[in-house]
DNA sequence: TCTGGGGTCCTAGGACCC
DNA sequence: TCTGGGGTCCTAGGACCC
């Protein structure tokens, strides 16, 4: 069985269980705009993304509490410790979430170990923690989106043959406006749908490949159950919006700050940026991005910023009359290489001699 | 329905190699 | 006479997630 454990209201939760004001409340945690809401606030119809400003005209009493970025992280770490005593076999979906493989060790009660895993984190972490349980991924997501808030939803063999023909396509986990508008567009709007489909069937709807497959292996009730071990993380990002300019200056110091803020979160990891990636987004929502090498690997923001300012003319942000709105910096970060030695024994690779007659 | 910021994965085309 | 097959790496851009 796949449990999927979520932390409800994650942010929102932390600053309650930190300060007493906030319990029982409508609150926000935010800075421009609503990063998380309590349940409270969720009641009235806030919810993330909303503008801070609409909040505080129209709800003057709800609290707003700014982001603690180490304090989510922090709960997170403790989350996750918790997590991996109850198996080693977690897959972190993101801060407040993991998906985890109890196969085996659940003594035949998936409930009762949803429970027990929700229960120390209550008591070690002191949040409420959703968990749903399923055969797949999939079933576990949509499980624990059904527990919250602070609740367990199994979903056994007999439920999911129930419930995965009627699922509707636009809340299956991994599909998003374009696919279903695509799936739509098709007439299809529940998993029933799907069947005998085939692939190809798919990409003739303009699916890509990956995504076809996956809603055949969701139709089939074959979709992933694997759990994937969290490997280093493949990038670090800064980016920032504000309102339209044209100005160089402006653009380019913001380019800086965000190469500063991004490199700042680099200070734990030995591995060395080889290339970076400027994105700017225009005023007509359009994004743009030029990718390319640093002139050695380094941290340095010096270098690292000099190689940003080199990318940006290259997006062609001054060609038109378009005003920008976002500029911001990507670095990937190597991938630790499990073999590198590559030609080094020449024609070693047998069978490299391809019929050229 | 795109407010903001941080990510991952996939794809399509080209270069280059055998 | 056009008539091929693989593989890898890189780049620019999308789609999707929280």
């Amino acid at each position: 069985m796949i449990l999927h454990a979520d932390a409800d209201a994650f942010f929102a939760a932390v600053e309650q269980r930190d300060d007493a004001r906030y319990r029982g409340v409508p609150m926000v945690v935010g800075g421009q705009v609503v990063a998380c809401a309590s349940y409270e606030a969720r009641a009235l119809g806030i919810h993330a993304g909303m503008p801070l400003g609409q909040v505080r005209r129209r709800w003057p009493a709800v609290l707003v509490a700014p982001v603690r970025g180490e304090a989510y992280a922090a709960a997170s770490a403790r989350l996750f410790e918790v997590f991996r005593r109850f198996t080693p076999l977690v897959e972190p979906g993101s801060m407040e979430e993991a998906f985890l493989d109890v196969t085996g060790r659940d003594r035949g009660d998936v409930a009762g170990m949803a429970e027990a895993i929700r229960a120390a984190a209550r008591r070690e972490v002191g949040l409420p923690v959703s968990v749903g349980a399923g055969r797949t991924k999939l079933m576990a997501k949509l499980a624990s989106r059904r527990a919250k808030p602070d609740g367990v939803v199994v979903v056994d063999a007999e439920l999911e043959a129930r419930v995965r023909p009627r699922l509707r396509l636009d809340d299956l986990w991994g599909v998003g406006p374009v696919t279903y508008e695509k799936l739509h567009t098709a007439e299809m709007f529940v998993v029933s749908d799907l069947y005998g489909l085939s692939v190809d069937d798919l990409l003739s709807r303009g699916l890509s490949t990956a995504m076809a497959r996956r809603m055949v292996s969701i139709a089939a009730g074959t979709d992933d159950a694997t759990i994937r071990l969290p490997g280093p993380r493949g990038s670090v990002g800064a980016t920032r919006s504000f309102p339209t300019t044209r100005t160089r200056s402006t653009v380019e110091a913001v380019l800086c700050a965000s190469v500063q803020r991004a490199l700042a979160r680099l200070s734990d990891d030995e591995r060395l940026p080889t290339r970076l990636e400027v994105v700017v987004r225009y005023d007509d929502g359009v994004q743009v991005a030029q990718r390319g090498p640093l002139p050695e690997p380094t941290t340095d923001p010096a270098i690292v910023g000099a190689a940003a300012l080199g990318l940006l003319p290259r997006t062609g942000w001054e060609q038109d009359g378009r005003g920008v709105t976002l500029v911001g910096v990507t670095i990937p970060l190597p991938k630790p290489r499990p073999d590198r030695h590559r030609a080094a024994a020449g024609g070693s690779a047998g069978g490299s001699a391809p019929g050229l007659g």
